[in-house]
DNA sequence: CGGTACGTTGAGTCATATCAACCATAGTGG
DNA sequence: CCACTATGGTTGATATGACTCAACGTACCG
């Protein structure tokens, strides 16, 4: 964790990439520069373990971060992503809970820490900021309870399709079509909730399906339409 | 759906069950008495469709719901149930999205309807109000995501035996120690994700092997330890 | 150069789904 | 009052998706 010198303002930040900030004043956004930090975390870096007190909440500015459960086995289930403009955190902070998950850092970040006094406080002064947040858990909860019927009614198959869109949409492709996340065939498959083997064979049998190609981690999505009847795309 | 003739005040249900409406101030309790409407809810009725907009929340005064997601195939997904002193409804029209799930009525319920409009409005007055409904989002996201590390990670005899020991938690035993909320095998399995001659198989083992009593729908937790074990309780 | 992490493939096993038949119960209508 | 039907529960047989285990390949790194 190093400190970042060139400290993104939150202004910025809101107009550029939609973070929930910008629903504060502006006295509340120069409060906010000044009181929170920011720095740059190296890849592997893990910001806060499931179980533990959270002291705030990162908003991210840049880079890519995991957030994960652990099973009795030590096997990680990745419930999300947090990528330019999330918030990570908050859950615990809001619940007043220890976190539900941890935080790790897979793409090198610039994060900005706010403590969850000040978080509290905006909430408390500001009624419209207040429901933006609620906005954002609630849709998280949403998005969570689709995750549950998913994993309870698809098969693997039909999942690591939808997983493959799921990324195409949250992360974009390049200019060749490649996905712009890079994970290992662990991580897809603590996403998919299954073995790494399966995701290897299951990846292969896309690849032979002339529906992606792949190049060591690169995954080239061909036939977006094929992936979505596999995935049962509905909804 | 009929008028219900003794409607309940907040005020009375904050403090015999805690709803969440007990953070409110007098002024604003009135305010609600007044705009609510409470109707008693026959078994078997739908207080609102996933996909559809609902016009407010119900809090439940008495009586006990489902709520779940629908798959492709028909095969429904409960994601939680609500008892006395909860709120349904709210994560629709905070995140001002359609229902991401149907709410049905499985035990005859009494509920009051709060309209989206004063919800909002009783955020926007009372920061600590809205503070109270953020935790209970923030701590519903954090039951969904153990959910999803379980229906991912564990076994159905695993979650057979965690759901078992969940309701009884949730709903109690009775002076027999029988559980205090009666499903189908059908429903059972709604909530494991698995299928209903899985829950059957598996709820004779568990009679087999002393750990529960079964009579129709009655289920009797004889040995909570051996339930706990299988389920591999830990956190 | 050896070490470590990741990726791949094959073979065998097992938990769970699926399909099918059958029983019990209760409500319905002629 | 009795077929009739619907719903839920149970059991057996069978199929198979997915996991596990094991071996081996590959690549990068100090």
């Amino acid at each position: 964790m190093k400190p970042f010198t060139d400290i993104p303002c939150c202004t910025n930040c809101g107009t550029t990439f939609n973070t929930i900030f910008k629903e504060l004043n502006p006295e509340q956004i120069d409060l906010l520069n000044y009181e929170k930090g920011c720095t740059l975390h190296k890849r592997g870096t893990v910001l806060y373990q499931e179980g533990s007190r959270v002291a705030g909440v990162y908003c991210v500015n840049n880079g890519i971060l995991k957030l994960f459960k652990t099973g009795l086995d030590g096997k990680e289930q990745i419930l999300r992503f947090a990528k330019k403009g999330d918030l990570v955190g908050y859950r615990s902070v809001l619940s007043e809970e220890p976190a539900c998950s941890t935080a790790k850092v897979i793409e090198d970040a610039v994060l900005c820490f706010i403590p969850a006094k000040m978080l509290v406080q905006m909430v408390k002064e500001n009624p419209e900021f207040a429901m933006k947040l609620m906005r954002m858990s609630c849709q998280e909860l949403g998005t969570a309870n689709k995750y549950i019927l998913d994993i309870a009614q698809k098969t693997v198959r039909e999942r690591l399709a939808d997983i493959l869109l799921f990324l195409k949409n949250d992360f974009g492709l390049d200019n060749d079509g490649i996905l712009q996340i890079t994970l290992t065939r662990e991580e897809l498959a603590n996403i998919v909730g299954t073995a790494t083997e399966s995701v290897i064979r299951l990846l292969s049998e896309f690849k032979s399906d002339k529906l992606i190609e792949l190049n060591g981690r690169k995954i080239k999505i061909v036939n977006e339409k094929g992936l979505e009847r596999i995935a049962n795309f509905y909804k």
